[in-house]
DNA sequence: GTGGTCTAGACCACG
DNA sequence: GTGGTCTAGACCACG
């Protein structure tokens, strides 16, 4: 299955940022597997219509943050999933999300029930998409 | 009820999204009632220990969104509460959210009764200031 | 303490790495310490003779490593230690460079005593300059 | 004893400086000694399953440096063990390798006397490879 | 003034 | 062809 992008040049996310997020999210729900190859820095920036080292900007991110590997001169593959932070450290990232998730929540004037409807439909959803749980 | 904000210089979020944030959320409480009036931008900056522009442009956001409004020479109110985005818009910005909540919290490994329980928690954290339930 | 960094431009060591590793050697050595200021990007650029982006890329790798933390429209400052990186993860980087270090030796030629010595050296030299053991 | 080179493509190390670097070892700890052949650039690239212009690459550098000589039409040998480096510029190339892995370690937070442990652990394990003490 | 992002274009290292 | 680095210069967000 082809990598699947888009980015909005309008959005206050940084086109890197976006490529990164939605990078993580194909490997979570399993469009990307161990071991598959990435489009190359140059390929994925002509598809996308951005310069080129904004994608290497992304891909840098990707790799220090274990979710793919750089192989010199070969190309870019997704990598062995390794925990590489403390609990203490995935608390405070988790935290950041999920202040903004839910306070942009609550501002749209969803309420709590709603909140928990939305959250385990996307669970669900993730699950669908080849994620094995027991992961 | 005074209205109480807190900023946190070191944040990776600007403070004048901090203070845009935390009226938005007070008002959706229920601290802050239809009419109710705002401290002054002098005030509230020198409450807050930051530049005057930083508080202006959070109001100034505030009023484009409908939030409050300033009433010339007298000072900045609640404003009446007025729907500004469709059902439609209102889903897909909490979709936006949503997806970089889940997805972050997946690549952090936690699973799903994490998730949950961290949601829970941020509620609970949220209601007890104020909030009651089904507002 | 003015920090004191200089770059050769002829290394194979990228000059953003150099950056890096100056850095975060002059706060372990504690000629940096918690909450100071460190130059700005475009201020540094200019003393180094380097191209304002080349800082700011390193810059951005500090604060991925929670070395330094940056606040808007204020500046860079060295952030308050915290622990990143799991027993596993710290254990692989480790791996790293006393494979880089020890493989060198060896090359250089250099006896068992003579790494041995070279790194108490280096200890004694650190906890001299400011650290206090038990950090 | 055959030459036991064993690359990894995952690394970040190139697979170039891998073969440099394991010959070099090779070559301080004995296991090959002077006037030993090594195989041919085409003979190791087939047996690591590397591009041959990545053996030529490391042989090209190992010949720079006077570990091995190419013989005409024979083969490729380990040279008469002589000083490239003076004491100072041996002791200056120590010095850039221990700076970079003590300060990396003590990021890392390792104390002391784990790092201690860690060089011990590394010295062990090449000595265990055919390098006698006070080679 | 501060850092953050992006482009266009160049050159290098590796295979 | 692949990723990595760097420059010069621009524009934006924040305070």
């Amino acid at each position: 299955m082809a990598l699947d992008l888009h980015i909005s040049t309008g959005s206050t996310n940084p086109i890197y940022r976006q490529i990164v997020d939605q990078v993580r999210r194909a490997v979570v729900c399993g469009e990307l597997a161990v071991g598959d190859q990435l489009p190359s820095v140059r390929a994925l920036a002509e598809r996308l219509l951005v310069n080129h080292n904004t994608v290497a900007k992304a891909y840098v991110e990707l790799v220090r943050d274990g979710v793919i590997e750089s192989r010199h001169g070969r190309g870019v593959f997704v990598a062995k999933k390794r925990s590489i932070y403390t609990k203490a450290e995935r608390n405070r990232r988790l935290e950041t999300v999920l202040d903004a998730f839910v306070s942009e929540a609550v501002i749209l004037d969803f309420d709590d029930d709603e909140i928990r409807r939305a959250i385990e439909r996307k669970l669900k959803e993730l699950n669908g998409r080849g994620r094995e749980d027991g992961t």
